[in-house]
DNA sequence: CGAGAAATGTGAGCGGTGCATACATCAGGG
DNA sequence: CCCTGATGTATGCACCGCTCACATTTCTCG
């Protein structure tokens, strides 16, 4: 395990310093802002430096999604650790679509680019998200088709995300996205009975 | 109105070139390898001339991206005119799906970068498939709550084509496709009343 | 018709980027 | 105590977006 910082020559933990950095830039420049050399830079670093921790730009975003991912799954479950009715379900739409709101240009690096489908940091990142968009379907339409209807509550929230975030809905406060999540949750679950 | 290639120094309609390179090289390279420079080579022209048409490479691809609303909007109106039932519905999602499965840089290039608000072109696309969803659902769910429907249905779609494109779902053959995108707006509405 | 204006295409060039290669420096185990 | 591997550096290539000065063509209008 690397000391931090031991003086001069060795960083002590680029890796670290190198996904710090890389958020960094993401929230201020946007996605396109992104670059390993900028990176390095803002890392106190020379340009090639980061490859001896990730093979390319790719590997890096990679890496920046995976931690992405996890925090998303620390947001929902903040908004509700289980959900049983579809209020609460709209709660944790609401708390997604937020997301998606406040880091919008992590949240692209998530979903935007073609994911390597062989980093199974990813895949294993987007299992636990599969999961628990399943546990909570379980919870508030026991039931019900479990595998349609949780395919269905994951991709009407991630496409409310993805439409606020384009501008295709009105995204001009918060509490006008809070109403329109929550009405569009509402609307397309309210009235599914919690046995069909 | 230009002449189609006069014999030399001025091409006839570049414009219109570029915007044929650019989806071209969208579909073979993905949406990384679409740069100024490679669909001035595609067109046989310098590399600075695009941008006597193109104010910059966003400008570029917004105009490619309009076109794919079109397209887009033509895809789901073959699918079916006017879908007057969850069915008919499932249909018209399969077609979105599959419209993104067909053209993955191009779904992405329509939705994946940030829109500027003030591109006009992007705006009157997108109104219009807003106004087809709308119909849509004024169609399948008459009495119900049009605004919140709408964007639920148009969302939920949107949804499933993204997770489906990012790899989240299974999309190894169009018929698990297929199977997926029905099941999943069936239980999402089928068991909506016509009236809520 | 014919000249000037406007539109369109060319070329060189600047700063930035991803990445490969060869080299320098350090940390730790035989 | 040295030497081996891990880590960071320096250099360089090809490409990119974009700007600017210039060439060529077409349009417009007296």
């Amino acid at each position: 395990m690397p000391q931090p910082t031991t003086g001069s020559y060795h960083h002590g933990d680029l890796r670290a310093a190198c996904l710090r950095a890389a958020r960094e830039l993401l929230e201020e420049d946007g996605g396109s802002g992104l670059s390993l050399r900028a990176v390095a830079r803002r890392a106190g670093v020379s340009a090639t430096a980061p490859y001896r921790h990730f093979a390319d730009r790719e590997a890096l975003v990679s890496a920046v999604a995976s931690e992405g991912y996890l925090e998303l799954a620390a947001v929902l479950t903040a908004a509700h650790p289980a959900p049983a009715t579809p209020d609460e379900l709209a709660a944790v739409a609401v708390a997604y679509v937020r997301f998606a709101l406040d880091r919008p240009a992590l949240f692209r690096a998530m979903f935007a680019e073609p994911c390597d489908p062989a980093n199974e940091e990813r895949a294993a990142a987007t299992a636990a998200v599969r999961q628990y968009v399943h546990g909570i379907v379980h919870g508030v339409f026991p039931g019900a088709a479990p595998e349609a209807l949780s395919t269905a509550v994951w991709a009407l929230v991630h496409g409310l995300a993805f439409l606020h975030l384009d501008g295709k809905l009105d995204a001009t406060s918060p509490e006008a996205v809070s109403a329109q999540v929550t009405a569009a949750v509402l609307a397309a679950f309210a009235v599914a009975p919690t046995k069909a």
